[in-house]
DNA sequence: CCTGCTATTGTTTGCGCTAACAGCCGCCAG
DNA sequence: CTGGCGGCTGTTAGCGCAAACAATAGCAGG
């Protein structure tokens, strides 16, 4: 009943299936997609010669003749700091079940790699985009917007998104933290943290860390930057140059968890008293820090939740735009001491 | 000289620029690809066009009618583990310059989802597919050989690749590993790793280490699987596991790094002399040790050299099969103590 | 002024699939 | 007996673009 493999090297269309089955094309069409009625009988056939000649759809032709494209495009800055694949995570999660399809793009907080990432990602014609941060060129902004799909930009919802939002406060999260220090009692402090020129929403908690610090009428001791290389390693290095620099800082804020981690072992094994005679706080909430001898002060960002609103609002062909607002908390490890 | 926008909510399609610039759609095709001569003025207008319109090419149809796609899957079991980030760091950068563009699919280690990753990456007819390991089943296996692309097997090379593999031999790594550990006079060896079924390599790595103690008379004396949650906690908690069951034991074989600093960390606040009384080595030669107190021991995986070569293979449209073997460095660091 | 070329631009065709519509068949109500 | 309807299958016409080929213009050489 079903012909055999007509030209071994020869990629399969709909038609090779066709013949083999002896059924039209269009019937095959149906039978693969599940959609309109085909007897079971027929069903059978054509799915045993799909089968038998193992052939793959061409979803190219296929979204070309019916406009749809089951893509969804994620650009990101980075991959290599564990927040983005957990954004990822939760991202796959909600579009598992919705047939759409994550497709991920990186831009290694380069706003000209952005660009192309973006004008690529459009070119395939997703169902939608999910782009980290509020912040790109005028090129990027303008092609998004008409693109005449959700536009969803995370992380971050200080600014003004072009469609819908997801994200936290950077500004508030940094204030808070400076909030919380003081009310602990610290006074002198650092901040440690990336030189990344693009990553606006580091920028964004340091600005609220430093307007919380001047309403209480304080200013930063010291400050110091790095980029590229072992964050943990960095970690110590800049700790060890703020304190040497500035024996008498009693606070250590840093930009992410993976410096401040290595900053808490650099204390630790120096035998400073911690958070007695200094503290020290971090953010992201990364897994990590659990393994640690001592739990780092650090701010969840939301990673997880934040990833599956984004694909929900794609996934649920959203009407209005619309701005999701998560809130962090604080949690204050052992290294920020009780209230004083 | 070029007509303004037509239907502002029409997604934009050749014929638009080709009216708005008064050439035929065929030499604006030619000018967005820049093939083929085409005349300086007409370029310029065409590009200015393009550009006021905000035209974005439409790949599918382009696709389709080239046959042609630019894209090559990237196939991963996970990105949660900083070793196939790095692997895309290597594969970004040699595609990078070649016009071609990583997909990431990833499978969470599950063979169901791999297969249904591979099918959904076939079907947009990629050029080439980088997929990470040997072990497939049987209609993966099936679907990579009738695609009729370069198929790249990475990471591991001990098993049979369907065309091209590039990777080590995690075997002989174990091997290796072990008989630096038995060589520096440890003799009363565990085994920490994880659980996961389909980590084939990690088991590999098992097989070759325990191989190379067997050929010394040797046997594991313990051994502890974990899975899931933070891996630096859990290298915390099994070395407290072992080290309780069987106090006598002095050396940790860990499957990986971040559960071998979380036992490195463990022993270092438990003040046992490492390497002296306890030895400790991992796998991967991941950046995070550099900030440890210590170095643990461990064995570079090749991961930015092994998407670098894998994408090289996929971009220099290959000829015969081949198979890469790199070799990976033992270091030493400081937790396995010198020859005896 | 005509030939033969090159440089540039246009026309036709179809990639592989799906939307929309058009049969066909059998069966039941009127 | 006739009309109509539901279940199933086929036919037609593109989707938006690029390959292949065709056409045209301009120009040098004879």
């Amino acid at each position: 009943m079903i012909k055999p493999t007509p030209d071994p090297r020869h990629t399969l269309t709909l038609r090779d299936v066709s013949e083999a089955s002896g059924v039209s094309e269009m019937t095959v069409s149906r039978v693969l997609r599940n959609r309109g009625d085909v007897s079971a009988a027929t069903r059978e056939k054509v799915l045993e010669a799909a089968r038998t000649l193992g052939y793959v759809p061409n979803k190219i032709a296929g979204a070309l003749a019916s406009q749809r494209v089951n893509l969804v495009g994620v650009v990101i800055p980075s991959l290599s700091n564990m927040v983005f694949p957990e954004v990822m995570t939760g991202i796959s999660e909600v579009l598992e079940g919705t047939g759409l399809q994550p497709v991920v793009g990186v831009t290694n907080y380069l706003p000209d790699r952005e660009e192309s990432v973006i004008y690529e990602m459009l070119s395939w014609r997703p169902s939608g985009m999910i782009i980290a941060g509020l912040e790109h060129s005028t090129a990027s902004h303008a092609m998004l917007s008409r693109a005449g799909i959700p536009i969803v930009e995370i992380m971050d919802i200080d600014g003004a998104p072009i469609n819908h939002a997801v994200g936290i406060s950077h500004r508030r999260a940094g204030r808070q933290m400076a909030e919380a220090i003081i009310a602990a009692g610290y006074r002198r402090i650092a901040f440690l943290g990336t030189r990344m020129p693009n990553d606006f929403r580091a920028k964004k908690r340091l600005e609220g860390f430093e307007e919380a610090l001047s309403k209480a009428g304080l200013t930063l001791v010291d400050r110091e930057f790095y980029s590229g290389g072992s964050a943990l390693l960095k970690g110590r290095e800049m700790t060890e140059a703020v304190l040497s620099r500035s024996p008498d800082v009693d606070f250590l804020y840093f930009s992410n968890d993976m410096i401040g981690a290595g900053g808490l072992l650099w204390c630790l094994a120096q035998g400073l008293d911690v958070p007695g005679r200094i503290g020290l706080a971090g953010f992201n909430g990364v897994e990590l820090l659990d393994g640690l001898p001592r739990k780092l002060a650090t701010m969840d960002a939301c990673r997880l939740e934040i990833g599956r609103r984004a694909a929900r609002i794609i996934a649920d062909v959203p009407g209005a735009p619309q701005i999701e607002e998560l809130f962090p908390t604080l949690q204050r490890g052992d290294t920020i001491r009780s209230i004083s």
